[in-house]
Order: structure tokens, then sequence, then C-alpha cells
DNA sequence: TGATGTGAATGAGTTCACAGCC
DNA sequence: GGCTGTGAACTCATTCACATCA
């Protein structure tokens, strides 16, 4: 372990840093809508600005890619565009799936940001019957049955889990199995895959997770290592004193920081706590 | 500039790094699964296992919250479950607003994993007065008029941007003024928001791109540095060249690496090139 | 002069490896 | 014996600051 790793120190170019490689999608944003009102160059600065990032690490960004600026002037944007779109793979055309056609995948199938730079839905997939030959975004869903034929006639290398939780693996490992390589998963579930295929997560439920971390940090400030009392209004809810904390899970006792008697959480809040994503596929 | 910045570099506790917080969900959701089939304890290792991470990570992303682990055992599933919902502030009721409700706003209502783990949808919001009264996902969708209103009568802290990008900034704005401090945008445009209000973004468009950025890479792996050919099938589309590169935005010369004359990307593919996301709210 | 491009400095995050405790 | 908790080493990312060049 930790001997190979043939991560291409080599001469140059080749090896992105994966920060920079989630930040050129931005750039490319910025610059087409500059591009759309006919700027002809900008400035680090100001493509930063628009990008919401620093200039210095823009700038650094786009050495990586090559010297595509010009000093004392700026960065040509039809130029840029060019070179991220192609950095990307953007030049080319990539055939996607989605599968898994509830509220979710049928809001990806009508997202605009699929059609265009590059990306085609070449199919839509669902396991209800019921939903096959239905069109969704003018594309007829396909029964899932046909899934490993759509993937290898359509030569589809990227495909959207939009599956509830319970199917994902299963749709995964098809997917996978049928030749796709890259896998963007909606489904709150952590998928599995051999080497060799990428594994992109959106969680809805997560990001909120982590906003509310952040949020009850605002209103607790400075109480010092007690949870903060509920900082927006509403908490109870009638019912809310569940059973006695009986259950309580003994703390390791040894002053544990910050709290003293944990309730234990009992009384399960709802039955649906693997956040099943919308319908079945 | 740089000087302020009292991020906590005191005692202890308080400070933990973002990058655990951002994996304390998913560790969350591991340990309700475990903790469903009443599972008592479980080993780094194991837990490391189901959240797909890696267990010296898991343990020190642990340690910042405390010791709560035995030596020798594990941990105790409910016990953690709840130490790390309090962290989160799950323990409390977060009510949420949609706004925006397209086929992606409709999705996310109806999203499981909004009405579990303490988050409460109080309000869907539309521009569209035909949206008014119309329910979804049992929940009568409200005019934007009444925004301010409602954020103040259900003490909304968290707020949920599912606009079209050209109505985000704007919807933004108001939610900040009323008194919203965290939110989740999934609208493809970058959000401007005053110190102090904290926003995720959820991009479909972006995670597609960078994942096209590896497959391209996979599929041109030993190509030493011009762009690879369209890796999988389906390239032409009829018109495929453009004007002469005429256009073509005079590289700044000079030996720049991978690639020679730019096609300038003229042919502008879409009009839609913003990514409105799905509906007018 | 005014911008890029980039070494060097700093900081954040991950992994190693083992002391400490059950 | 087994597993946690954590200093220390290391890798990756950001920021600074300035040489460089149109």
């Amino acid at each position: 372990m930790a001997t190979g790793r043939t991560h291409r120190p080599a001469t140059r170019s080749r090896g992105i840093p994966e920060a920079t490689v989630a930040r050129l999608p931005l750039y490319l944003r910025a610059l087409t809508g500059l591009s759309e009102r006919s700027v002809p160059t900008v400035s680090s600065e100001e493509l930063a600005a628009a990008a919401g990032v620093n200039s210095a690490k823009l700038r650094k960004d786009f050495s990586y890619l090559g010297s595509y600026g010009t000093r004392g002037v700026g960065y040509d944007v039809e130029y840029l565009v060019y070179q991220i779109s192609r950095e990307l793979g953007l030049t080319q055309d990539w055939p996607v799936v989605i599968v898994g056609i509830g509220n979710l995948g049928a809001a990806l199938a009508n997202y605009g940001g699929f059609a265009s730079r590059g990306f085609r839905v070449a199919a839509l997939i669902d396991a209800d019957p019921a939903m096959a030959g239905k069109p969704v975004a003018g594309i007829p869903v396909r029964h899932s049955d046909q899934l490993e034929d759509i993937i290898r006639d359509n030569g589809v290398s990227i495909g959207v889990i939009a599956t509830p939780a319970g199917a994902a693996q299963q749709v995964c490992d098809r997917l996978v199995a049928a030749g796709v390589t890259s896998i963007l998963n909606f489904a709150p579930t952590v998928l599995t895959v051999p080497d060799g295929v990428d594994v992109r997560k959106v969680d809805l439920s997560i990001e909120l997770q982590i906003l509310a971390f952040h949020e009850q940090r605002k209103a607790g400030e400075d109480a010092p290592d007690v949870p903060p009392p509920p900082p927006t209004t509403v908490a109870q809810d009638g019912a809310e004193h569940p059973g006695t904390p009986a259950t309580a899970p003994a703390a390791p006792e040894g002053g544990a920081p910050g709290d003293g008697a944990a309730p234990a959480r009992r009384g399960r809040k709802g039955p649906d706590d693997e956040l099943p994503a919308v319908m079945p596929a």
C-alpha cells in the first residue's frame, strides 16, 4: 500500500487536480454568459467574481490547463470556452440514460442543463410497466427489461440513478455490467462499484443536514458546550415526550464532553427513514 | 482582509472540520440502518464500510465529537445516533420552505428525506398564480407574494431554491431579507448573499460535467496530449463542421499545450445555455 | 503599466501507525 | 486480544506575493 499509485507525476499537463476539475464547469458557465453578451476578454478578477471564487485560485486553475491568457490583458472568452469545453470532454456528445422516472427523474429529464453542453438523454428507464411508452419530456419511457439493450445500442457510458434507495445498487450493477462507467447517483445509498467506475453522489438530505448544522451554530453562538435549545420557533408538536429514556444507551461515562444523559432518541419518527427517493424503477 | 476570522482555534470541542461535518449525515444514515436492524454496537471498521469511507477517517471524525466509543468493543449504535443527530441539530424541528414548484420542486416536496430527520416542509411557494392552492405532496402551493409572511409566521430559517436561474438571485434576496440564513440552491447560478448566510449548491449539470471529464480520460487513456477522439459512438450529427474557423480566437500562439487551432466552437448549440431549471416561480 | 503565471508559504484533510484502554 | 483515539507524516488545496511579459 502506498507504493504504486501511478498518479502521473510526469512531465506536466495531465493531472489536473480534482478540485480544479470541479470548478471548470463553473468557469465555463460564467464564460458562456459573457460570450452571449459578446464580451471579448475578461480578467481573472472579473471572471473570478462571476464564478464566485477568488482570482488567485482561478489563475492557478487555468495554469493547469496551459497558458491561455495574455499578460496585461486577460483571457479571450471564446478561446477559453473552447479550451475548457474540450478539457471537460464537452466537445463531444455524451448519451446518458436516466433510470427511475419518478418526480426526480422527470425533473432531470426536463432539465435544460442536460440537453445543452454535450449531454443527450438517450433513454428514460423505469421498472413500472405502467410507465412504459408514456412520454416524459418528449421521450417515451422504456421498461427496465431493456436496460442492457439500450445501453449497448446507444453506446451509453454515463448513467443517472434516480430510483428509490432500495433499487439503486441493483440498477447500478446492471448499468455497470452493461458497460456504463460513470454514474450520477441521486438515491440516498452508498453504491459499490468495481474499480474504473466513477460514482458521483447528489444527496438532498445530506445537504440539508449540513445546513442544519451551521444553522444550529448560528443560533447557539456563544453557548459554550451544551446543546443549544431550538433556535427557530415551532418545536412542540403535541406528543413529544417519548417513553422514559430507559433505553438510553449507557454513555461511556467518564466525562464525555457536551451533553448529559442522552435521551436516546427513542420513539422512531417515521418508518420511511431510508429516504426512498420517489418512485419505483 | 485575512485578519479577523475568529475561527475558534480555542481549547477544543467547537471547531469540527467542514469535511467531517459533511460526512456526519453519511454515518448517521448508516447507523440508522443498523439501529433498525437492532444491531447494538459497531466497530469503526464495519461502520466505515457501511458508510463508504475508511476506518481511520471515521475514527478521526468521531474523535472531534468526543470519545463516544469503547476500546476493544466499538461504538454503541443508539448512543452514536443520538450524538450525531444532536451535533447536526436534528433533534429539533427545522421548518423549510421550497420556492419554485416545478418538476424539481415537486420532487423535493415529495422527497421522503425532507420529512424525516427533523425537517418539515412549512410551505411550497411559486410565482405562478395558476399554481396557487393546488396541492403538491399534500401541501397547497402558495403564491410568492406571501413569501415574507410565510417565513416570519413559521420562523423559517432554511430555504430551498428550485426556481429557474433567472429568478434565483431575486428569490434569494427576498428569503434573506425575510430572515432566512441558510439556503440550498438548485438553480444553476452563483448566489450572492450577505455574511452570515450559508449557501449550499446542488448543480446537476456540473456533476455531469465532472463525470464527463473522467469519462473522457478513461477513453483517452494513453493519448499523450492531443484531445482524444469521441470515445462512445454517436458523434456526427449532420451539420458538424461550422463555418471556417475564421472566428477562431487567436490563441496566445507560443506553443500552447495540447491542441492546434481551436475551432472556436462557433455555431452555438442551443439558446438555452443558461440551464433554466424547470418552471417559473 | 497591468495583467498573467507560478514558486513558496500556509492551511486543510487524509492516512499511518501505535499508545492506551477495555 | 481487539479496537479506539490520536500524534505525526504526508498529501492535496488555497493563498500570497512577485517575477515576467504583452
